[in-house]
DNA sequence: TGAGTAGTGGAATAATTATTCCAAAAAATA
DNA sequence: TATTTTTTGGAATAATTATTCCACTACTCA
């Protein structure tokens, strides 16, 4: 009988997925990644293929994380306004959360490698139009619940605050200074008014 | 006597810029510098150093020719709203402005560099001062012309118009439709009302 | 126990990287 | 022409890159 699996793809493509975001792919390494993973240099062949294939796996795998992670926080936010300012603040957070601020995986992918790679471009892309369509949706609550007037093009504000966001994950990079941050954010939000 | 130079340093640094606008500094190796600036190995080191230093250089400027533009370009806009509306324009005509959208080669740095080397974190941060100066004095204006509100916090503003075209920026790249960008920056320009 | 698979350590490969060096050619002018 | 410097082509270096391969160990369970 085979011996089972020793270790958790998915743990290892979490650890992945954080080298990658931090780093981006041309500065890490494949033995950056040996180092970082704990598991051995075949193992990871065998596992992912190539360094571009676990590359583009660690990315879907943030973008699914990260759609799931901004839907079901929005899901409790009853106050329209509100509840995007407080996922722009705890976006803040998971850009500024680290030693070196590593901004958002998607943006730094998208400067990267968006214009000489397909595969990310579409990732990207699909990506884009997942996070306007949870906006949309929700901007539509706010509509709904008399909170955002009846006049706004949602689907243009959606393509606006995906705008800003990123924006603000570039940003982070150079100035981690959440406060600012905010108040900028808060500057941004008006345009539901 | 000595033989005289013969190319022209900052025509050089220019193409050096484009090149690593275009493709970044990891995915830039020398020997595509070689061939696109059609000077020969030994002069390029001879002259800018090493490929780090040539970067620096291209990025500054790249940054000292932005940041003339957009002064430049402001300062014959008499009517301020639309004075920033057509500075986005301009911006994103210059981001789109290619086979491949190139973004821009700050945010693009941004992202790929900023977190891991001081210099040009460093740049980018004085560079992003600069631009912020540009657009408070510019708002100043319009105040002192009764275009825009007196209560406005102008800094904010500056900091967060910062924001959004580095937004832009980014998305130009998987998004490069001139419209739609045109139609965003519309409403976040709405902030000004 | 023993067959079968998973995982390991490390060597080997082959390509690419940035950088250095040198000898020869080209240009300028005294 | 002789001298001085620039520029060139190309070889050489040394480091790093992704990837492949193999012999060995570890584990599972029939």
């Amino acid at each position: 009988m085979p011996r089972s699996k020793q270790f958790d793809k998915e743990k290892v493509l979490e650890k992945a997925m954080h080298l990658f975001w931090e780093k981006g792919y041309h500065a890490t390494s494949m033995q950056d990644l040996i180092d970082t993973l704990g598991i051995n240099r075949a193992s990871l062949y065998d596992t992912f293929g190539s360094k571009k294939e676990l590359f583009d796996l660690a990315l879907s795998h943030y973008q699914d994380q990260n759609a799931k992670i901004i839907a079901g926080f929005l899901y409790y936010q009853t106050n329209v306004r509100q509840g995007i300012y407080l996922l722009f603040d705890r976006m803040i957070d998971d850009a500024l959360n680290n030693d070196i601020p590593r901004g958002c995986f998607t943006t730094n992918t998208t400067t990267e490698l968006a214009s000489a790679d397909e595969k990310s471009k579409k990732l990207i892309a699909e990506d884009k139009s997942v996070i306007e369509e949870i906006y949309t949706n929700y901007l539509q609550y706010g509509v709904n619940q008399s909170q955002i007037s009846p006049y706004k093009d949602l689907k243009n504000i959606s393509s606006y605050l995906y705008a800003l966001q990123s924006g603000i994950k570039v940003i982070s990079k150079v100035q981690p200074n959440k406060e600012q941050l905010l108040k900028l954010v808060s500057t941004g939000l008006s345009v539901l008014d």
